[in-house]
DNA sequence: ATGTCC
């Protein structure tokens, strides 16, 4: 089952065969998504022999698109009507740079080649996304890149510090249980219905009645208002240690118990990201390494309706983080002694060397001086509360998290449930839903990644997660 | 990330 036969074909190996680096490589691969029977070599002859004869694959149930492709090149980009990269990419600053994958570095470097790009930098829990990188921070000139932002627009980590000590776990371990399971709600797709819909002021914000597009989605973004998503996301309590008191949080030194989540603006975001990268991309042809970082002028319409879209998803985002902490400490009948949320996945108008720029942060913490962040670990290492540096050199950023070590396939295929469940029994981690995907060991080790940025922001106090709530995804079953 | 291709 494990031979090279079964290995993913990726674009360098249709490069390879002399495809060309355009929109061929994106339809060839993704009829090797479907790949029914055939092994990659015989897959690869296929792929050779399409190239040299597409007339002979006109009417092939499998490469017909290809073969379209290849005949009917009238709808593919003429490179005469792209808009040329820089030849050479500007510098940026990397962090952790021994931790990050080549494909993040390559990413970068086609996004300082943009002519809008002013300044990047590379935080050290990067890796490879769609257009941008996650741990990518791009600042440009009166442009927004929707992917430079994200699929899920607004994402981020909320924290609620309670009044309460740590004793509290485990003497109420079954009711935070309870708590967890009544007030959250997990998976794609999913919210609440009927008398379970919260209620939140973002629901009467005038930025709903933008267009008929920002409209049509009012309904489905109030139902899943106060909802966590999938993948990544959680919703946790755990232990957060105060190793001396901090007199911007009023927090005395001690451990208290604290609510940390993450996630994001659910349907409606991702619904916004995908519109507006479409819309850029029409009016935005970039060379095909480059496509998927396709940027609006701020000043077009279409920018300006994207600006506040985004806007209006990362608000929306924080509402469902305020509605799930209200319902969470009202559940508690806690004090919450101090409240922290950071945005990792959006862009902002900041200056940069005397210039106003737009600042992407797909995947990173903002860090200017003084301002509070939260970098998760994973479910059994810790996460941190930071105060940032304001170090330009990282345009004022760090990292997110801990970042990938695994991919999700590679997670699926390669751990056993047994083995993930003796892991956080170790730990003494309750996990509620998750899939293999998310296991804790498919993360990279958080105190490295916060070594490679101590320029970046300072440690005010640890988070140690205890009970975490993440979504079911069917990978659970061995 | 998202009911994962309009």
């Amino acid at each position: 089952m494990n031979n090279i036969n079964n290995k993913p074909i990726n674009g360098n190996d249709l490069i390879a065969l002399g495809y060309p680096e355009n929109e061929i490589l994106g339809i060839a691969l993704k009829i090797n998504k479907k790949r029914t029977g055939y092994t990659k070599v015989e897959m690869l002859e296929k792929y050779a022999e399409v190239l040299s004869s597409p007339n002979d694959f006109i009417n092939d149930k499998i490469f017909k698109p290809l073969a379209k492709g290849f005949i009917d090149g009238i709808h593919l980009t003429k490179e005469e009507e792209t808009i040329p990269l820089n030849e050479d990419p500007k510098d940026f600053e990397v962090y952790g740079a021994d931790k990050i994958e080549d494909g993040a570095f390559e990413q970068m470097k086609v996004a300082m080649k943009l002519p809008i790009t002013i300044a990047g930098a590379l935080m050290p829990d990067a890796h490879q996304g769609y257009g941008l990188p996650i741990g990518g921070v791009l600042a440009t000139k009166n442009a927004i890149i929707p992917y430079g932002v994200g699929v899920d627009i607004g994402c981020r980590m909320a924290l609620s510090v309670y009044d309460l000590p740590a004793s509290h776990y485990i003497e109420h371990y079954d009711s935070l249980k309870d708590i967890l399971m009544k007030n959250t709600k997990f998976g794609a797709g999913h919210g609440f219905h009927g008398q379970y819909k919260a209620e939140h002021r973002i629901m009467d914000d005038a930025k709903f009645e933008t267009n008929s597009f920002i409209k049509n989605l009012k309904d489905k973004a109030w139902s899943q208002l106060g909802s966590s998503g999938g993948g990544n996301h959680f919703v946790e309590f755990g232990l957060m240690e105060f190793e001396k008191d901090d007199k911007a949080l009023n927090i005395p030194k001690g451990t208290y118990l604290a609510l940390l989540t993450h996630s994001g603006s659910r349907g409606f975001g991702a619904t916004v990201a995908d519109h507006y990268t479409r819309l850029a991309k029409d009016v935005c042809k970039l060379p095909y390494k480059a496509k998927n970082l396709a940027y609006l002028d701020l000043d077009s319409e279409e920018g300006q309706e994207y600006w506040i879209a985004m806007n209006l998803a990362g608000e929306y985002a924080s509402a469902c983080h305020e509605v799930i902490h209200q319902k969470i400490t009202f559940a508690l009948g806690a004090e919450v002694l101090s409240k922290v949320e950071n945005h990792h996945n959006f862009a902002w108008k900041e200056t940069y060397e005397n210039e106003e720029v737009i600042v992407h942060r797909k995947g990173a913490t903002p860090a200017s001086k003084g301002v509070m962040g939260i970098i998760p670990g994973s479910m059994t290492a810790p996460g941190f509360l930071v105060r940032g540096k304001g170090e330009e050199n990282a345009i004022n950023s760090a990292s997110h998290g801990a970042g990938r070590l695994m991919s999700r396939t590679q997670a699926i295929k390669s751990l056993s449930q047994n083995k993930i469940n003796t892991y956080l029994n170790d730990f003494g981690i309750t996990l509620i839903g998750g899939g293999k995907d998310e296991a804790p060991m498919v993360y990279k080790d958080i105190h490295a990644v916060m070594d490679a940025q101590q320029d970046l922001v300072d440690v005010v106090a640890t988070f140690t997660p205890k009970m975490v709530r993440m979504a079911d995804d069917g990978s659970r079953e061995d």
